[in-house]
RNA sequence: GCCCGGGUGGCGCAACUGGUACCCGCGCAGCCUUGAGGUGGCUGUGGGAGCAAUCCCGUGGAGGUUCGAGUCCUCUCCCGGGCACCA
C-alpha cells in the first residue's frame, strides 16, 4: 500500500469541512442550476453496498457538474418512519424514536466516509415534527379538495405485521415486506384518490425522457382499457321485467351478439342480495353461498394460479342479451374479479379464451356471429368508458411509528381535518406497542384528552398513521426549504429548482414511490401549491450489486458484502472507483462484487500516487514546452473528451477505463524521463470526481493551493496529431494500414494504399471503388 | 400468455450516426524481485493452422440488405424485468 488512505481521507474531509465546500445558497447563483436527487435511505442502522452504489456513484456526477460550473444541489435525508423501528420496540422494548435516531446518527457517520458532497445543512428527517407537520398539512389540503376520503373497502391485510397494505405492497399475494400471505378484510380506511389522476399520470409519461421500460411498467400498472359499459336486464323467478339491470364492462362491445351468458364476480353486490333472498328466491342459494365463501378463503394468488374454471349457475334468474333479446343464463365464477370494471362480464366464448374454457366446461353455446357497429351498440344503451387497473392508494396503517393522520371525528362521526394551528399533530408517546390488530394509538390516553381539550366532548381522534410512502412523496420539495415554519416549502425556490433534473433510485419503486410522488405533484399542481406537475425530469433505475457468487446478497446465503470492511482495507476511493468501473450506471443490470476487483482499483490509485511522486520532483525548466509537444498532451486532451462525454451519459465505467489507459501512457513516457507536472495536474482534476480524497491529497502534493474540487473542469481543445493512421479495407476486411500526413489528398492516399501487397492481391486487378 | 430490456473471450465489460470486434480491468501463463510465499514489476493471453511472415474462423442460432453488420431487416432460441383469469 503506497499511501495511507485512512490519514489522507480523514484530512481531505476535514479540509472540505473547513472550506464548507458543499454548502449551497439555493437563492443565490446565476449559474445554471442542477437538482440531483437520490432516493433517501431508510435508517436501518447499516449502510450497505447498495447505498454506496446509489450515493457514491451519483456523487461523481455531482462533482463533475460542479467543476463544469453548474450550481448543484445534492441533498440527503432519512425516510425515518416505518415498521422496523416499531418491530424493534416490540422485540426489545426499545423506544422507536430513540432506535431511529441512533441509527440515523450511525448512518451519518458511514455516509461521511463515502466522501460524498452532500449539503448536510439541508437534511430532511421525515419523523421530525417540523417535517411531518407539513405532511399533515398537505394531507389536509388533499382532504379539503376531495382527494383524500374515508370509505369501507376490501383491503389487503398482513396477519404478521397486523396492518393493511397498499395494493402496491402486495406482491404475488404476499406481503412485500415479510412474505406472509395477505388476507382480505372489509375495513373503513383512508384512501388518496390516485385514480382521479390515472389519465394524467399516463399522458404525463409521454413528456418525460425516461427509459421506455420504466414508462412501460407504469403504463401497465395504471392499466388503461377502453371499452364500453352495457346493461343486461334480468328476469327473476322467470317473471319478465321483474329484475334489476346488470352492468358489464367490455373492451369488445362489438361482440355483444356472441354473449351467451353473464358472469358475476362472487363479490358482486347483487349476489349477496340474491343469497339473502331480498330480490328473488334462488333455487340454489345454499350452493351459491358456499361458492362465495370458498372464494373468500382463497388468496388472490391462489385464485389466479388456478386456471381451471369453476363457477355456479344462478338458478331462478336469467339475463336478456340486449342485442339478440335472447334469454341467457347468469353464473358466478371466480375468474371474474370484483375489484375490476363492474365486477360483471358478458361472456363471449367465441372471442375470449377464458369465456371459451368456461363455456366448454359448462356446455354453454359458443356463437360465431356478426359484429356490432357503434350505432347498434349505442342503440342498446352502450356507453363508451375507460377502465383503469390502478386502485386508489390506501394510506391508513394500524401501526405506531408513522405520521398521525391529521383527522378528528365529531360526535356524529364525521371526519374533520385538524386545523393548521394545531399542527404538528404530535405522535403520542403513551402507547402500547403490542400488535393487536387495533391501531396502537388507540391506547393513548393523552391523544384522547388532547382531542377533547381542543375540540370538545364527544370528539374522537383518528388512530391510524399514514403509509410512509406519503412521507416520501414530497420530501424533495422540503429539501429546498427545510427550516420553513410557515409553509411546506418556498414558492420562489420551487420555481427556481423544479423539476428535479435527475432522480436515481431502485427499480422496485417504479410502481410505488415514483408513481405516488408523481401523483402528489400533479395534485399539488392543481391546487396551485407547486409550479410544475411532473417532479422528475430524468429518472435512472440503478442496477443491483450481487454477492461475489453472482447471487443476490442475503444473510442466509452468507454472501453479503460489507462496504465498511473494504473501506477499512482499501479506502473509500477504491470502493468508489470500483463501483464506477463495475458497469454502465445508466442501465439497470446486476453486477457481482469482486474481491480482486476492488483490490485492483487500489493498485490503480497507488500507481497514480507514484506517478505524481515523479511529476512533483520535475525540475527541468523546459519540461512544459516539451510536454505541450508530446504525444502525451494529445492523449490527455483525448481522455478529457472521453471522460467528459462519458460522464454526461453516466458511463463512469468507460470514463475510468480511459483514465487507466492514460495512466499507462504516463508510465510509458516517464520511462523515457519525460516528467509532466502540468499533465499530472490535469490527470488529478479528472480523477477528482471518482477518488475525491486521494485527488485532494495529490493536488496538494503537486504544490497547488485551494481544493482540487474547486477547480474548473478543463475544456482543452483537441490537438490533432500531424500524422493519421489510415486503415485500408477491401471487401469489408482489413488489409493493412498506412501512416500518412493528415493533409494527404484522396488520390494520393489511394496510390499509397495500393502499394500494400495484401491490398493489391485482394483487389485481384479490379478497380478500387472508393476510399473511406 | 402479453409488454419491455438484454445475449460479445474463462469473468466484469468496451466499440459515437453501419467502418480495425474485444478498450480497461479481473483471471490465467511465463519471466524479474524474494531464502520461500505473498506484495510489487515486466511480457503474453478469442479459437484454429503454421518454425515464421501469414491465413482461416469468430459478437446465442438461421436467413437477408450492404463494398462492409455486434450494430439495420425477417424468423427463431435463451436470460432478466414488468403485467397477468383486468373482460
Amino acid at each position: 500500500m503506497a499511501y495511507d488512505h485512512k490519514e489522507i481521507e480523514k484530512l481531505a474531509r476535514e479540509k472540505w469541512a473547513v472550506l464548507d465546500l458543499y454548502k449551497i445558497d439555493l437563492s443565490a447563483g446565476e449559474e445554471e442550476r442542477y437538482y440531483l436527487l437520490v432516493e433517501f435511505p431508510y435508517p436501518s442502522g447499516d449502510l450497505h453496498i447498495g447505498h454506496w452504489y446509489a450515493f457514491a456513484v451519483t456523487d461523481m456526477y455531482a462533482r463533475m457538474l460542479r467543476a463544469k460550473g453548474k450550481n448543484v444541489f445534492f441533498p440527503i435525508g432519512f425516510d425515518a418512519f416505518g415498521l422496523p423501528a416499531e418491530n424493534a420496540a416490540i422485540k426489545n422494548g426499545a423506544d422507536p424514536k430513540e432506535w431511529t435516531y441512533k441509527n440515523i446518527e450511525r448512518m451519518r457517520g458511514q455516509l461521511a466516509t463515502m466522501g460524498a458532497s452532500f449539503d448536510w445543512s439541508k437534511e430532511v428527517v421525515t419523523c421530525e415534527p417540523s417535517y411531518y407537520q407539513w405532511t399533515q398539512w398537505l394531507f389536509a389540503k388533499l382532504f379539503e379538495h376531495g382527494l383524500a376520503e374515508r370509505r369501507e373497502a376490501a383491503v389487503k391485510w398482513c396477519p404478521k405485521d397486523q396492518t393493511v397494505l397498499a395494493n402496491e405492497q402486495v406482491v404475488d399475494g404476499v406481503c412485500e415486506r415479510c412474505g406472509t400471505p395477505v388476507e382480505e378484510k372489509r375495513l373503513t380506511q383512508w384512501f388518496l384518490k390516485i385514480t382521479n389522476y390515472a389519465d394524467k399520470l399516463l399522458t404525463g409519461l409521454d413528456t418525460l425522457p425516461w427509459r421506455e421500460e420504466i414508462k412501460e411498467a407504469q403504463r401497465a400498472w395504471i392499466g388503461k382499457s377502453e371499452g364500453a359499459k352495457l346493461r343486461f336486464s334480468t328476469r327473476f323467478n322467470l317473471v319478465p321485467n321483474d329484475g334489476v339491470d346488470i352492468e358489464v364492462f367490455t373492451t369488445r362491445p362489438d361482440t355483444v351478439f356472441g354473449a351467451t351468458y353473464i358472469v358475476l364476480a362472487p363479490e358482486h353486490a347483487l349476489v349477496k342480495n340474491l343469497i339473502e333472498g331480498r330480490l328473488a328466491s334462488l333455487t340454489n342459494a345454499g350452493e351459491i353461498e358456499k361458492y362465495v365463501e370458498a372464494t373468500k378463503k382463497k388468496t388472490e394468488k391462489e385464485r389466479s394460479e388456478n386456471k381451471e374454471k369453476t363457477g355456479v349457475k344462478l338458478k331462478g334468474v336469467s339475463a336478456i342479451n340486449p342485442a339478440t333479446k335472447e334469454e341467457i343464463p347468469i353464473f358466478i365464477a371466480d375468474y371474474v374479479l370484483g375489484s375490476y370494471g363492474t365486477g360483471a362480464i358478458m361472456a363471449v366464448p367465441a372471442h375470449d379464451e377464458r369465456d371459451r374454457e368456461f363455456a366448454e366446461k359448462f356446455n354453454l353455446p359458443i356463437l360465431e356471429r356478426e359484429f356490432a357497429n357503434w350505432d347498434t351498440i349505442s342503440g342498446i344503451g352502450g356507453e363508451r368508458t375507460t377502465q383503469y387497473r390502478i386502485r386508489d392508494w390506501l394510506v391508513s396503517r394500524q401501526r405506531y411509528w408513522g405520521c398521525p393522520i391529521p383527522i378528528v371525528y365529531d360526535p356524529e362521526g364525521k371526519p374533520h381535518a385538524i386545523p393548521a394551528e394545531h399542527l404538528p399533530w404530535l405522535l403520542p408517546t403513551d402507547v402500547d406497542f403490542k400488535p393487536t390488530g387495533k391501531a396502537p394509538l388507540a391506547s393513548s390516553q393523552e391523544l384522547k384528552d388532547r382531542v377533547t381539550k381542543i375540540f370538545g366532548e364527544g370528539w374522537t381522534p383518528e388512530y391510524d398513521t399514514l403509509d410512509t410512502f406519503v412521507d416520501s412523496s414530497w420530501y424533495f420539495l422540503r429539501y429546498l426549504d427545510t427550516k420553513n415554519t410557515n409553509n411546506f416549502s418556498s414558492a420562489e425556490l420551487m420555481k427556481k429548482w423544479l423539476p428535479i433534473n435527475r432522480y436515481s433510485g431502485g427499480s422496485e419503486h417504479t410502481t410505488m414511490h415514483l408513481l405516488y410522488a408523481r401523483f402528489f405533484m400533479k395534485a399539488l399542481y392543481d391546487l396551485a401549491l407547486v409550479p410544475v406537475d411532473e417532479p422528475f425530469n430524468e429518472r435512472f433505475n440503478r442496477g443491483l450489486i450481487m454477492g461475489p457468487d453472482g447471487a443476490k446478497m442475503s444473510k442466509s446465503k452468507g454472501n453479503v458484502v460489507n462496504p465498511d470492511e473494504f473501506v477499512e482495507k482499501y479506502g473509500a476511493d477504491a470502493v468508489r472507483i470500483y463501483l464506477a468501473f463495475i458497469g454502465p450506471y445508466n442501465e439497470p443490470r446486476s453486477c457481482p462484487w469482486s474481491m480482486e476487483g476492488v483490490a485492483s482499483m487500489r493498485k490503480f490509485l497507488d500507481r497514480v500516487a507514484r506517478m505524481v511522486e515523479l511529476a512533483k520532483n520535475q525540475s527541468d525548466p523546459d519540461a512544459f514546452k516539451y510536454f505541450m509537444k508530446s504525444n502525451l498532451f494529445v492523449s490527455i486532451t483525448r481522455t478529457l473528451k472521453k471522460v467528459t462525454d462519458d460522464g454526461n451519459r453516466f458511463k463512469f465505467n468507460t470514463g475510468v477505463a480511459a483514465l487507466m489507459a492514460l495512466l499507462n501512457e504516463f508510465e510509458d513516457s516517464q520511462n523515457k524521463n519525460i516528467v509532466e507536472h502540468n499533465g499530472a495536474c490535469m490527470f488529478i482534476i479528472m480523477l477528482a470526481p471518482f477518488a475525491p480524497h486521494l485527488a485532494e491529497h495529490l493536488w496538494e502534493e503537486l504544490g497547488n493551493h485551494g481544493s482540487v474540487h474547486q477547480q474548473s473542469w478543463p475544456t482543452g481543445a483537441i490537438i490533432a496529431s500531424s500524422e493519421v493512421e489510415v486503415v485500408v479495407q477491401v471487401a469489408g476486411r482489413r488489409r493493412g494500414s498506412i501512416r500518412l500526413p493528415s493533409e494527404t489528398g484522396e488520390a494520393e492516399a489511394l496510390a499509397e494504399a495500393l502499394k500494400i501487397p495484401a491490398v493489391s492481391a485482394a483487389l485481384a486487378g479490379k478497380e478500387p471503388k472508393r476510399i473511406i
